[in-house]
DNA sequence: CTAATAAAAGATATTTTTATCCTGAATTAT
DNA sequence: ATAATTCAGGATAAAAATATCTTTTATTAG
């Protein structure tokens, strides 16, 4: 609706994972695919660009996985994933596919999607993984279906 | 950004037929795509879905082309045309892609989305082809580049 | 009535996104 | 050391979105 399938998915990974390392747990791709309900190779695609961009950490070898520190949890913001896996388009591009759109030369939609665009830009720089995961494990949100 | 090619396509073919409208001047999809400088044919086609759901209004053979009645291009909304392009998947779509996304069984982002597209349909809702045409015709606001 | 014009519609091609599969590299337990 | 496990990376496939080309239909001017 507003972001691709990779970073839907992405985001849904990340926070499971969060969920997961406030237990303790490390988990693997098979889990979070069957848990997020998402094609398990294409999910562990975006996973790779989330640990490339230092946002979640993985482990190789027997009883690997993903996981996140308690401390990143709260730095780690939706804007990161997004801005890793769709890129910025979403904060700079224009509503209308403008090459350049700007206040200089705007499109007609121009000031009506200031509004709109620095609202979500509010909301994904300010919800934390942290954030995400505490609705989930307390049974108040879920993540498949 | 937010919608399909074809639907930036639509909606500034539309406010480019509304301006001209406004002159008295009937247009067609060759003038269109050179001024909003998008692919005539696949802008034809995004002009079709527009006369199709009645949007604005077309006519065939020598001197034809895409119009809209003055009474009209106030009651023709932006929500209008998105909806007749890429459906309502805006409106209705959960943002992390669960199939099934309410206030009973939210996703970990329902309700600060809420917010967001409420914005959003709010000035979909309440712009109209009118409203977009006027800034052009003064030179305020553009449709290329 | 005929020829010319312009949109509608259908067929096809290209590009991008989404998805899968297979091999390689790192790590760990035995 | 070896085998098993798990992520990383590359190659390929399928589906969807974007784009083009051709034919058909409607309309109008002459």
């Amino acid at each position: 609706m507003m972001f691709s399938k990779a970073c839907e998915y992405g985001i849904r990974a990340a926070v499971y994972v969060t969920l997961q390392s406030l237990e303790g747990r490390r988990v693997g791709v098979n889990e979070i695919a069957e848990e997020i309900d998402s094609p398990i190779a294409f999910t562990a695609k975006t996973l790779q660009q989330l640990t490339k961009n230092e946002i979640i950490h993985s482990v190789k070898g027997p009883n690997g996985g993903f996981e996140i520190a308690r401390e990143d949890m709260d730095s780690a913001k939706l804007s990161m994933i997004v801005k890793a896996i769709d890129g910025d388009k979403i904060y700079t591009g224009c509503g209308l596919g403008l090459k350049e759109c700007n206040a200089q030369k705007p499109c007609p939609l121009h000031d009506r999607f200031l509004d709109i665009r620095n609202n979500l830009r509010n909301m994904l720089e300010s919800t934390s993984l942290f954030d995400l995961a505490t609705g989930l494990e307390v049974g108040l949100t879920y993540l498949k279906r």
